[in-house]
DNA sequence: CTGAAATTTCATTTTTTATTGAAGCGCTTG
DNA sequence: CAAGCGCTTCAATAAAAAATGAAATTTCAG
């Protein structure tokens, strides 16, 4: 029996030992900050790459699906960490890695910290309209350490715009 | 036929408003810096609790298994979140909400944060030296790129003993 | 316009993560 | 020193999150 022929299918073309460590690299970063893997996967792919990638190109270098590559450049143009440039003669998106790094902090700080601070807040504010309708002996304890907790949140969001600022440069 | 007596089964007796909110607060709040469900319950329902639970009271109020509970009190443990205090004449430990909120921070911050930025900064080096065997144009770009994320990296890692410092006050 | 290429969307499947609860360990105490 | 209570562990299960890929939509060249 003749042997196949080497197989048509996938065997993503392989990733350099550089492209492996900068894509391990972001992949830790990025899931820091709740942003998943394949996120990960592609900025750090485009972090190192020399020119601009089309979504096809991302997907067979990386190996992960059509769905994962569109919607995690979604992501990454959302918070400006990827843009697209235009590429003579194609008619396929190119994608860039934004080098502004303190773009994912930045959006990381005010989408996801600053409103769950707020929140927070806004929590801390009806739990003391509860513990008010509590026996003396109760309330006191309760109030003591709502206090205490809206303090420190207070003081963590006045840190924020300091922060962004340190952060931005 | 007989109305069946009051189930003996499990309906968690159920929680006040305020451990409601107390608990929701802090299950978004431990969350953000990676730490279960389970765990920001029990930190909550603690909170707001004026005497010391056991382990089983936790598990009764909340619903959640010996396991989970168990778990969940040995992860606020580790980080210093709770503490148990002695209870003359019962053999079961119980815990109270120790309320320095900067444990959290501080321990995510020496935990999580400070180990992530040192392997990536490793990471730099090695890719730094894998670029260094690349042709001319390439190398050139790579090196521009990794000495940008080197630099912020560095920045932020500088950030962390100011940060601690503020957040424990 | 038309048709094919590029991309997005989303129901389904896969993978990952968290929870459960029974087995078993060690401490206390009767 | 045995029996039971409190607790931990961990293999099995359930729940949540992410990835897949085919169908729907958009874009654009001819």
């Amino acid at each position: 029996m003749q042997v196949a022929p080497a197989m048509l299918e996938s065997e993503p073309e392989s990733l350099s030992a550089l492209e492996v460590e900068s894509i391990e690299l972001f992949i830790g970063f990025f899931k820091l900050i709740g942003l998943q893997k394949s996120v990960g996967e592609i900025y750090g792919l485009l972090f190192v790459s020399s020119r601009a990638l089309a979504m096809d190109d991302i997907m067979t270098r990386l190996g992960i699906s059509l769905g994962a590559a569109s919607q995690g450049l979604k992501v990454l143009r959302s918070v400006g960490a990827v843009k697209s440039v235009y590429m003579p003669g194609d008619r396929r998106d190119h994608y860039v890695a934004d080098l502004e790094l303190s773009k994912f902090a930045t959006a990381f700080i005010q989408e996801e910290l600053k409103p769950r601070l707020d929140r927070a807040l806004e929590r801390i504010g009806t739990m003391e309209s509860l513990a008010s309708g509590m026996e003396s002996a109760e309330r006191a304890i309760a109030e003591e350490r709502l206090e205490r907790l809206k303090h420190w949140l207070e003081r963590g969001e006045s840190m924020l715009p300091w922060l962004l600022k340190f952060l931005v440069k």
